[in-house]
RNA sequence: AGCCUGGUGGUGUAAUGGUAGCACAGAGGUUUUUGGUACCUUCAGUCGGGGUUCGAGUCCCUGCCGGGCUGCCA
């Protein structure tokens, strides 16, 4: 362990765990795993778990596995398998050799139910899925046996070979683990532990035609890999007893199981199901849309590993359900982005504006601070001549008090280049601005002038002569409230989708090192927000930018008051 | 209803019987060639009631409120 963890404080997880190794509990070993089901994309969730687990071993000097827990073929797919890898490599974790599957697990797993029939603790019934509900009891009352409960080993065997050579059809025969029919917790009312599914599986191909359920496989598969904590969200906490009575009653090594709070964050919903209904019916553009908490989109839309690792850092760990807010997450982009993003000029709604002392076709190279938070990363080149833009809302004919950006009479300072004031305004016929015609000071030039005078206002512009035309993509938080879930009779959460959570802009001009930037990228537009190149357009050839988060706006929050 | 689990500022999360702290958010300010950043200040909390104790967020009792569980999903 490194120094400072006596520092900080440790979470229940981690103080377990100290304890553990305190006590010499498997020898001081510690070996986690994070083992995703392949049945959808990876989402912020997903980081905490994988920041837990990962994070855990390498501090106690441990090991963590990735598991693919594959028990159930009919939602999974090598497309999903392969992005939960590269989803865990990005956020920069590594399993090593060690990439397992649940299903490499499956002949001991089918060894091991038939020691339990053999030791009479599991048995093959017949029941259908509305007898078995029937049998099952509910929340107040006892269930019932089933009737096939006490055939003989002997039967039980022959049954389960047979189901396992597909002799049976699906859902006529499950085997279940005999445990109590009475017990509160549903879980142990004789669970199922192995079902028929005649479905082609994407590691084992046609070779099985039973499969074990989760609760047989998941504790087996930690036990076989030799973890020793087990950690996963508290809607497993009721599965525990489970857990434990297969190691118990298998004899076989048993990691502890720790229950934590699964990650839940506003104006958004945090799990596959919901979010593959956003794909499927297309209220997204697929699972890497830039608006979905999925790493993949995350990463399309420019969150950075270590923006996301801080923010995991930060969401904290217990077991109480909580509700992150999204600005945390912003912070932690914006807290990262601020340090590693190079700074561009840019403008969404460019307004021309000409320099009316300005040289006739002169063309200048100004120099351009590439991040003012690493000097050494030096500066750039940005033309500057009569012709240029600026950003539509920097201007203010009727500018309110402490406005410092462009008004008539009002000198401000055009980034890294002159001081300008503007003179005229020109409209068009339908009184709309179209032009502004400023002066300059051929003393500024760089922004600063020999008799130092300050100017309150800096804005940016770009220059016409060398400007490029990316479209721009700005977000807004994919759902209009902070609970998704929450909504009238009859609806659900689609209904609470928000309508412009992306806007699309087309006549936004940058300076045209942002063609050179590679998708992933992360810059700032300075005084717009963080950007980075979208991937999926740059494969066709097109220059898409992607707002990542806006800069903090305190001039805009002041305004809307 | 039964069982399980949890309640600390707006949101999270610490304090393991001894000064209720930290982060984000909010408010105000200083600096600034980004109304950004940085820095400073500030607002705000132990679910209620009883008990044990010199001392309770912490232990006990009780009430209230939230979450989870009735797949051959994981």
């Amino acid at each position: 362990m490194e120094e400072n963890d006596s520092e900080k404080p440790q979470d229940f997880i981690r103080a377990h765990i100290s304890e553990d190794v305190a006590n010499q509990k498997n020898d001081g070993r510690v070996h986690t795993r994070f083992p995703p089901e392949p049945n959808g994309y990876l989402h912020l969730g997903h980081a905490k778990s994988i920041c837990l687990n990962f994070g855990i071993a390498k501090e106690f000097n441990g090991l963590c596995n990735l598991r693919l827990d594959d028990t159930n073929p009919s939602a999974e797919k090598v497309e999903y398998a392969k992005a939960i890898q590269k989803d865990v490599k990005w956020l920069g974790f590594d399993w090593e050799e060690r990439l397992f599957h649940a299903s490499d697990y499956f002949d001991q797993l089918h060894q091991w139910a038939v020691q339990l029939i053999k030791d009479n603790k599991a048995f093959v019934c017949d029941l259908n899925f509305e007898e078995m509900r029937a049998h099952r009891g509910n929340l107040t009352d006892a269930g019932k046996n089933s009737p096939f409960r006490d055939r003989s080993v002997e039967e039980n065997l022959d049954l389960f070979a047979k189901m396992k050579a597909g002799e049976f059809d699906e859902g006529t025969k499950t085997l279940r683990a005999k445990i109590d029919m009475s017990s509160p917790n549903l879980n142990l009312r004789d669970p199922v532990i192995y079902r028929i599914l005649h479905q082609e599986h994407p590691e084992t191909g046609d070779q099985w035609k039973i499969y074990p359920s989760y609760d047989f496989a998941h504790g087996q598969s930690d036990s076989l890999e030799g973890i020793t904590h087990s950690l996963c969200t508290l809607e497993f906490e009721h599965h525990r007893p489970l857990y434990d009575w297969f190691c118990e009653n298998l004899k076989i090594h048993h990691p502890q199981q720790i229950e934590f709070a699964r990650l839940n964050l506003n104006y958004t919903v945090m799990s596959k199901r919901k979010m593959l209904r956003l794909v499927e019916e297309g209220h997204v553009d697929g699972w890497n849309d830039p608006r979905m908490p999925t790493l993949s989109g995350m990463r399309r839309r420019g969150f950075t590993p270590a923006s996301i690792l801080s923010f995991c850092e930060r969401v904290g760990l217990a077991k109480r359900e909580n509700i992150i807010e999204m600005e945390l997450l912003e912070f932690c982009l914006r807290e990262d982005l601020n340090k590693c993003a190079q700074r561009r000029l840019g403008v969404l709604d460019p307004l021309k504006v000409t320099i009316a002392n300005y040289p006739d076709g002169q063309v200048e190279e100004l120099d351009a601070v590439n991040n003012p938070e690493e000097p050494e990363t030096g500066t750039r080149k940005v033309s500057f001549s009569k012709t240029i833009f600026i950003d539509r809302n920097d201007f203010m004919e009727d500018p309110p008090k402490k406005y410092f950006r462009m008004a008539i009479g009002k000198e401000v300072r055009l980034k890294y280049a002159y001081y300008v004031t503007c003179l005229e305004v020109i409209k068009n016929d339908q009184g709309e601005i179209t032009e502004l015609i400023c002066e300059y000071d051929p003393e500024s030039r760089g922004g600063g002038t020999p008799d130092a005078r300050k100017v309150k206002g800096t804005i940016q512009w770009v220059d016409s002569t060398t400007a490029v035309n990316p479209e721009i993509r700005l977000y807004e938080r994919l759902f209009k409230v902070p609970n998704p879930d929450e909504v009238e009779e009859g609806k659900d959460y689609i209904s609470n989708l928000n309508s412009d959570s992306l806007t699309s802009i087309s006549n936004a001009l940058v300076e045209a090192s942002i063609q050179e930037m590679k998708a992933g990228e992360a810059f700032q537009l300075e005084r717009i927000g963080y950007f980075t190149i979208d991937s999926k357009a740059q494969e066709d050839g097109n220059l898409v930018l992607n707002r990542s988060v806006a800069m903090r706006d305190s001039w805009a929050k002041k305004q809307g008051k």
